[in-house]
DNA sequence: ACATAGACCGAACGGTCGTACTATTCTCCC
DNA sequence: GGGAGAATAGTACGACCGTTCGGTCTATGT
């Protein structure tokens, strides 16, 4: 029961970096197998199903992600700097080395869009419980006096949101150098636009919201 | 050589929806052809490969954004309404009864963003002209008055873009009914950070429309 | 030492994929 | 209205898809 468990999670590991570089759909069995030098059916056997072996791929990304990202996040100090510490930690999650694809979640969130199933399911509660945890420690920072009493702490999870689709956008598909800079400088802004005290000097920005 | 242009037209009309939400990865053409009673052979001929297919349904998405978004904003008078009709018409775009999957730009570019080739060239130099073309349209609103003179206008279309990827996220996977109001809201504060003199109600904002 | 359970293999299944070919039908010009 | 050429159909191909099945190892527990 030990060697078997051992090569599934070789499996999973492999599998999900294949699916952050060509997608869902073509994250395939026999490719798998190829690879990791395994037969087809030997492969298959761990899973059952290729819609099982989907969903374990993407409940190890989200294993990953806590651990990567939200956890370490979340022993930084309460206020702004945990929300700092958020920011930094997930663009460093979009440009790991262990996913050559980029996040597997934006890959998933445009494939699986429009194809309802457990997968899709499964993608969509991740995102609702990071918008959450996002909500949720700007609402920290709000009682810490970082940010400002009215600001409303979904809105800011949902332009945080954005602000890093648009440089996962911007670095992997354009390739664009500036996109850590521009990123940077959104994330500036909306921090000043939420009443953060500022750091260094940024663009002239809007006050409450 | 009528009749072969009018059902190839047909062709790419029915592959640009198939593709929005099946992927270009999914968009088969004997699937193509069983939706269109033809014979795959038939439709074939019409494209002589599967790559060309690919590009042809690229360049008609291409024409139908320009129809439908390019166009008819910079009909709209100089300065900060132009930036308004621009992102308007986006939206409107991102939400368009004949694209029942959503925006194919935003499909290609994560789906594409790892496999080279022809395609992903092209959706990146749309990509870049569409970002051009908003820091140009940003531009004349600082020369119209309507934003700030020392404006950043790339990063401008790089916010606006990060938008709108937000945007699609929060509609179309997350179906989150408050999607339209949220990314209003965020544009607003884009306006405002840019220096765009305040509409009528200043700072609540999502006023508008 | 041996029985047994689990890991893995090889072959094969029915399908679908993109792409070749060769026919047949249609359209339009003279 | 017949003939040229384009448009479409038909059929076949090799490759790969997910899945099933029977069998052979190998390791573990007793």
């Amino acid at each position: 029961m030990r060697k078997g468990e051992e090569t599934r999670e070789a499996i999973l590991l492999h599998a999900l970096e294949l699916a952050t570089k060509v997608g869902f759909a073509g994250l395939t069995i026999g490719r798998l197998a190829d690879d990791l030098k395994l037969s087809k059916s030997g492969l298959f056997a761990h899973f059952g199903s290729k819609e099982n072996l989907q969903l374990r791929v993407l409940e190890l990304a989200s294993r990953r992600f806590v651990d990567e990202v939200v956890r370490p996040a979340l022993a930084a100090p309460r206020g702004v700097r945990r929300v700092r510490a958020l920011f930094e930690r997930w663009l460093a999650w979009e440009t790991s080395p262990s996913l050559p694809g980029g996040c597997p979640f934006n890959a998933a969130a445009t494939e699986l869009d429009d194809q309802p199933g457990p997968a899709r399911d499964y993608v969509v509660q991740s995102q609702r419980d990071w918008l959450e945890t996002i909500a949720n420690t700007a609402r920290t920072a709000v009682q810490e006096g970082d940010f400002a009493p009215g600001l409303d702490c979904e809105q800011f999870a949902h332009d945080l949101l954005s602000i890093v689709l648009g440089y996962a956008h911007a670095s992997r598909l354009m390739k664009d150098p500036k996109a850590r800079a521009r990123t940077e400088r959104a994330f500036e802004a909306l921090l000043h636009a939420a009443g953060a005290p500022a750091t260094s000097a940024s663009t002239p920005g809007a006050r409450r919201r």
